[in-house]
DNA sequence: GAATAGCACTCTCGATCCGAGAGTGCTAAC
DNA sequence: GTTAGCACTCTCGGATCGAGAGTGCTATTC
């Protein structure tokens, strides 16, 4: 990419972020009037050319204003990157959401997505803590009904999974006990190879139960991630982009197609370090998708126990500003909880 | 309602099935061309007129075809509602589905939202199980680190809670088992307000983890209902009617705003017996979300045990020939599941 | 040489108009 | 009771058109 003289990125700055506010191409005289800015039209005008040229701005149709290119958006979001902060007064406000409610994932991740979603005013992804190893902690089996059992099963860094048994018969609540209480003092902080490497026991119950661990626990392995919460997806049919509601369907798809989610959000994980931002811009040519969005990406958690991703998803034109501090700062925060309450041994 | 000839019933049949079919309003020459009818276009007219008179059919404007009225799908859907039934082959798949699938209520909840969406083209809402009254099973406590400790909390009729605590002072798993099991023994089977009024316990521990249960029984027990599962969102945006984002936008803010659907799901629990169908058209003056919508609910589960609730909301053109018999089915399906696991004592 | 004023040109967008088509209600005849 | 015929109404899509916004280019100014 050329250079860039100051003037030529003051404007370009000032362009992008009225277009995010208006939704409008902006035109040289727009800019002149809104902006008491010291140059006549035409200079802006020579300018506007200049950075339609070097690919940071296009017009939709010959004399329109103009949009910015998905380059001129990168560039946009990298001057702001390091410099956006939240509000003091924001960052109580949510810091005290989570306070208020109570101590349990499911509700953190539901209130991390409704904030993201309602500072953003874009459609917010949260995805549980997950393991990047599962680790066993903790097995429950407790009796139902006859020959059904409910096991509850715990993961160090606090992922649990609930699954009902049909075991060969009727087998009392004492066994069953006595089982999982066997069970864990075996199997406790064994990582999953190492339970598969376990000699079989000798009673048949334990055995059956060890083997039903190790298959639940290789089902959980094997999710790139935890369980998927969302918000805001009305927002979506806000956004003017959306209005004819093809485009709209299509970017509603992606939040029920859980496939193309996982595989987005595995992949970003991969790239980016707990802290860091990353920030997808038109799918990036790998998704088709998301030819029209852009997400807003951080992975949090504990690196090497348990982290998760979060984000959001909005038009091209989606408030950076608003959404990028949002974004890192939830991102620290769930950091922080998970650190305290799930991390230790 | 006046009296409906024979010939006026089997007209209003066609022109609403032609219509939910169509979208588009049915003019009498149509109806003539269409379905091999032994009358004239006039007299189909006549007929027209007289449906119109009654309260059934409505002109969108003077001279247009006419479509139905509240009351006329009212009246569709009473005369379909016993004769319907889903094909033999479309319930053996369905059921192999659950077949397929994990022993695993949460599972079994996103299989049947699943279901209901892709069948009936609409969004569906699913409810996991729901005590009518909170009964004490089980708990679990299991240390994380330090002060941190997991407690899993089981009900009877099977829906778990899990909370992470806080203790005054780092506890050793040890004693952590021990006080679960000593609660066990004590509490198995009581209600909430059983619990309330037990003395206190002598031992600190024992004391402070069952004011914890209690809290949060108390919680669980306020939900009117269970987790809500949802599915087939972006299929509103398929049908005309939500063309226009503003309609699209306040259909899908019902979901978000779970408040609505609480309300909604737990009023019609009420009216409707398990087994029994219930659907809504044009929110029936209660409603004003839902003024352009139907609602296809059923009730499922053990009554007195655990209940739940499942449906489908669609415009009020919904294919109610396919939503109807769907909707009967799953919510047989999963009464069996959940009595045939989570059901005894 | 950079900035600017002026100007001709292009393109969109909304308003307006119009005719085709579909559907109706009514009347008179069967 | 049914039907044929007819005049009438209303919507919808396409064509037309002018206002407005914006541009690029050129000649001029500082």
């Amino acid at each position: 990419m050329p250079e860039l003289t100051e003037r030529q990125k003051t404007l370009l700055l000032l362009i992008i972020r009225d277009y995010i506010e208006s939704a409008q191409p902006v035109g040289s005289k727009r800019l002149v009037e809104h902006y008491h800015i010291n140059l006549s039209s035409a200079t802006i005008r020579n300018e506007m050319a200049a950075l339609t040229e070097m690919g940071y701005l296009r017009q939709p149709h010959t004399s329109a204003g103009r949009i910015p290119t998905e380059e001129g958006y990168r560039y946009f979001v990298s001057q702001m990157m390091n410099q956006a902060e939240l509000p003091e007064s924001v960052q109580a406000t949510i810091s005290h959401q989570f306070h208020q409610s109570r101590a349990d994932v499911d509700q953190w991740m539901t209130l991390a997505a409704s904030i993201l979603a309602h500072q953003s005013q874009g459609v917010s992804v949260v995805t549980a803590p997950h393991a990047d190893q599962a680790k066993f902690k903790h097995v429950e089996l407790i009796s139902t009904q006859g020959r059904q059992v409910l096991m509850v099963l715990v993961l160090v860094g606090g992922e649990v999974s609930q699954q009902i048994l049909t075991l060969a018969e009727p087998v009392s609540q004492e066994r069953l006990s006595q089982t999982a209480s066997r069970l864990n003092g075996l199997l406790a902080g064994l990582t999953l190879d190492a339970l598969a490497a376990l000699p079989s026991r000798s009673d048949a119950l334990d055995q059956d139960i060890l083997t039903l661990i190790v298959q639940d626990m290789r089902r959980m392995a094997e999710r790139p991630s935890g369980e998927i919460y969302t918000d805001g997806l009305s927002n979506v049919l806000s956004e003017p982009e959306f209005a004819e509601s093809d485009e709209a369907r299509r970017a509603l798809r992606i939040f029920e197609k859980h496939s193309v989610l996982q595989d987005l959000l595995a992949r970003t994980s991969i790239n980016s370090n707990v802290g860091g931002l990353q920030v997808l811009i038109g799918g990036e040519g790998e998704w088709e998708e998301l030819r029209q969005c852009s997400m807003v990406l951080a992975r949090y958690g504990v690196p090497g126990l348990a982290t998760g991703t979060l984000g959001v998803l909005g038009p091209m034109r989606m408030s950076y500003a608003r959404t990028i501090p949002t974004v890192r700062f939830v991102a620290g925060l769930l950091s922080n909880l998970v650190n305290d309450t799930i991390s230790g041994e």
